[in-house]
DNA sequence: GCAAAATAGTGCATTTTGCTCAATTTCGCG
DNA sequence: CGCGAAATTGAGCAAAATGCACTATTTTGC
């Protein structure tokens, strides 16, 4: 998977600005082709850039304000079950393997502190589960972005 | 900011499958008029339901295949300062304020493993921190998914 | 049961899309 | 430097989608 080109960037500029941009009015404004932008996102596309649409859907809106993490350590040859397991629980909505202190760190959305003891009972009931650490969000301090990281151009392309 | 209906619901299941029905297709799909289906989705901005698109770009293809969590232990009272000298570097995509053991839970993103040495002491670096561990994200267990939850259905409408 | 809100249905001008084709420019590389 | 491939451009055109408005009809909350 190459990198982008600055071109690639300032389209995904706009596109942060305005998700709703018509491949038209990005032409305009970046003062390309209509067909250069669509081939573009066609490139884009298919290049896999873009992940999933539920990553933009506010869990608040859905009826889950809480936000916490929790930091799993696993019986390692179960890790592969545990994935499993974790994945029924619909309100694990991330999950990384992980190097150092913890094995497994998990993004839970829940209801209320109530919600959230019950899943964090069901995940320390899941098979391969030696230990859970349970932090709760207490702030977005920064919400996520990629904005710094666009603006700065692309990397030694190549 | 109240929860949403089951027709929201199954609207957003439906972007979810794909982003980029018009409004037509999906009026098509769910049985409803377009008129409907377009005041759905003006209700669904402007209650920000819809969180910033950066979100659904791939920072794998912005040339940062690396990812990792850093948990940090502040100084209580520089919380504030803090947070904005996070915000200044680039690679920090996201952070949380949390309960428990570590005070601050950052994501960060970079181009190898030299990077993130780089970007962890400028961490280090920043007014208020006190420690910070760590953890390279080795694997994306269960990538980000809220389709659990929009199937489940609406939360106890009220 | 009433009033307000949501939905459906219709219509129309304008814009956007998807597609193709040929000409031109840019770029990689020997 | 110069060749060939790739990218970009401009144009055209039919089909589709959008934005908007207006009016019934249905559903909902109280």
């Amino acid at each position: 998977m190459q990198t982008l080109d600055g071109t690639d960037l300032r389209l995904l500029l706009e596109l942060a600005k305005d998700p709703r941009r018509t491949v038209v009015a990005l032409a305009q404004k970046l003062g390309l082709s209509r067909n250069t932008v669509q081939a573009r996102m066609s490139a884009l596309e298919s290049r896999n850039v873009f992940l999933s649409f539920e990553r933009r859907i506010n869990p608040v809106s859905l009826g889950y304000p809480l936000l916490a993490f929790i930091s799993i350590h696993v019986q390692q040859h179960k890790l592969g079950a545990l994935t499993d397991s974790l994945a029924q629980i619909p309100e694990v909505v991330e999950a990384f393997g992980l190097t150092g202190a913890a094995d497994l760190l998990v993004r839970v959305v829940c209801t209320d502190a109530e919600d959230l003891f019950r899943i964090n009972g069901k995940i320390q009931a899941c098979d391969g589960v030696e230990r859970t650490d349970t932090s709760l969000a207490m702030g977005e301090l920064i919400p996520f972005r990629l904005n710094p990281l666009l603006q700065r151009g692309p990397r030694h392309t190549g």
